[in-house]
DNA sequence: TATGAATGAGCCTTCATTCAT
DNA sequence: AATGAATGAAGGCTCATTCAT
């Protein structure tokens, strides 16, 4: 028998996200998606169940990634707002160099398709910078806020703003970024 | 006919956004949104040249209801703050009491159906707001940001909360809602 | 808006039986059907909700025009033994003029396909031929046999036996069918 | 390896038999075939040319099977009542207890996957038979009648009335069993 | 104006079969 | 000998759209 290639998965998230990309949910066929990953849509389901299961999958794979590339060099010792700038910069990079990762996600939470669980299972990575923010309100460095109303002011924004920059088919400038950090700090912080 | 015309658009706008909402943009055929209206498919092709014109009208509809809406009460006399403690309450009874509208909007404005000519007509309603918030960056009450960032400092955290509130079938409580505000003013204000 | 060709659920049904016989339950697509008929694949969908539910209503209808045919010019007045003679005569000739409806009826009862409720519906037109045959045990003149077992001997043997005439490409000469239907006689009668 | 070849090629006939009987033979795939034997469906290519070489081989097995028990304890010196009621019995206990192999028979005989030289094939055994029968009519004790006409009329009622037994869960009780086989006696008996 | 009828193209998925190890 | 991997073809069904009345 021939050798499962492992990489064959992986190719079928790339082709997926990408064509998703391009063509939206909605526009995302088996078959397109088996074009693009160079073999056949039969073989698409070899590796998953059926479509659902695949971008579910897929999107847990995203967010995994995500959240791997958010923690990057972080840890619990660090200063309050070094952790955040660091947070922050580490989220911005991985919009920037996965922005399709980054729209597909944002697509996909809000669409249907999603099930329960995979949206649970998402959540997971997010316990290290729950606790981390449970400290910073310890610590009194940042306004008694709840989790969610943290995140909607120190990452939605810069997040909403990256979007339309690519939609644009520009980049956010050096200077604009530090100021949005100030700006998202400024929020949150006492 | 022209009233009678304008109903029946009327009654299709509402199909649609009431199936898109339930099924996502990919539940959302012809067929459906013709049952939910009560009419035969066949009939919305009178109205509307094909599918992608039809959700290209319906967004921009939509996007008008919305910054009529948002606009209501304002006038170019009133103090700064005020001005935009009216615009965002204005934004968040638009939500709250449209919500399938405003995810409408958010779906759409990020598929690929949408038509640039559809991304320039919904901007139009905006001018009024671009004025104010010049007005506001003279006074030297807003720090000095493009429409843009103010707008995701402003608006966008908000909406992202009160979109998680409705998934989760909760709405935000008054407290919550009048800190929000002030984090937001916060962000912008000088 | 066209009008509704009734006509052609019967085209569909004539069509399916075709198929049926040439090439077996299993090889009976719906594209195939749908290209012996005449039509596009997606047009039967307008006749019926799936194939299942095609098949269960052909089979329905086929076992009422079979039904129609067995108990044309029966009445209850008749002799026992001429209203039998009747009876199997008009069954010899709904096998022997619609032998692929007859095929279909046989193949499709013992398929999976077919639901509890076609078996039930399908048995309505029985009930005639049942109480006849309750007259004739009252009478005396065949045994006291269920209906089943009278059905079995009476009807099952001939229906086999023009099966493999028919297989065989040939007809059961008059001879043979006269004593065929002299055998059944003599099984059940006293 | 011979017994290694024969013993696998059961347990595809076995698997293939059961899945029939539970899904139809438009329901049975080489792949559910496969894991019910516990291979892959790779081997089955190993022992069987294509499905249709599978299924014809299988036919002619589950004939072969049927006839050797139908024949078991039978000798030619036997009388000939005796020895139709041993036919008889013996043709119950095949169905009764290899009802599965008995449906595929009923099955596959009428569909148009059977080949012509299985057929044949499955006709062989029947020579013993045939020529008891040209004994029985020579002793004058049965009617003359076709090889075929005593066949629809010894074994075909019974085999029905086993068929609808199974299908509603039940089994035909002694007495009843006893009373056919004299119904069938009447019918072709002198 | 309005719509049921109609359809070719496309959807997701499974099939029988072959390949490569 | 055995099998997991792979696939083109075909399966049932739905789609956006047009037709004919």
């Amino acid at each position: 028998m021939r050798i499962k290639d492992e990489h064959k998965k992986h190719k079928i998230y790339m082709a997926a996200v990408k064509i998703i990309n391009a063509e939206g949910l909605s526009g995302a066929s088996m078959a397109k998606i088996a074009r693009e990953a160079g073999l056949s849509a039969a073989t698409i389901y070899l590796y998953f169940e059926h479509k659902e299961d695949m971008l579910n999958k897929l999107y847990i794979a995203s967010k995994h990634k995500m959240s791997l590339m958010m923690l990057q060099g972080f840890n619990q010792e660090m200063p309050i707002k070094v952790s955040f700038f660091l947070l922050w910069t580490n989220y911005y990079h991985f919009i920037a160099e996965n922005f399709e990762d980054f729209i597909f996600i944002d697509q996909f939470a809000s669409s249907p398709l999603i099930l329960k669980i995979s949206r649970e299972e998402a959540k997971k990575p997010y316990q290290t910078m729950g606790e981390f923010v449970e400290r910073a309100k310890k610590e009194n460095v940042i306004a008694n806020l709840s989790f969610e109303v943290m995140y909607a002011f120190m990452f939605v924004p810069m997040a909403e703003l990256a979007k339309n920059a690519y939609k644009a088919n520009t980049e956010i400038d050096q200077d604009t970024l530090a100021s949005l950090f100030e700006l998202s700090w400024k929020a949150i912080s006492k």
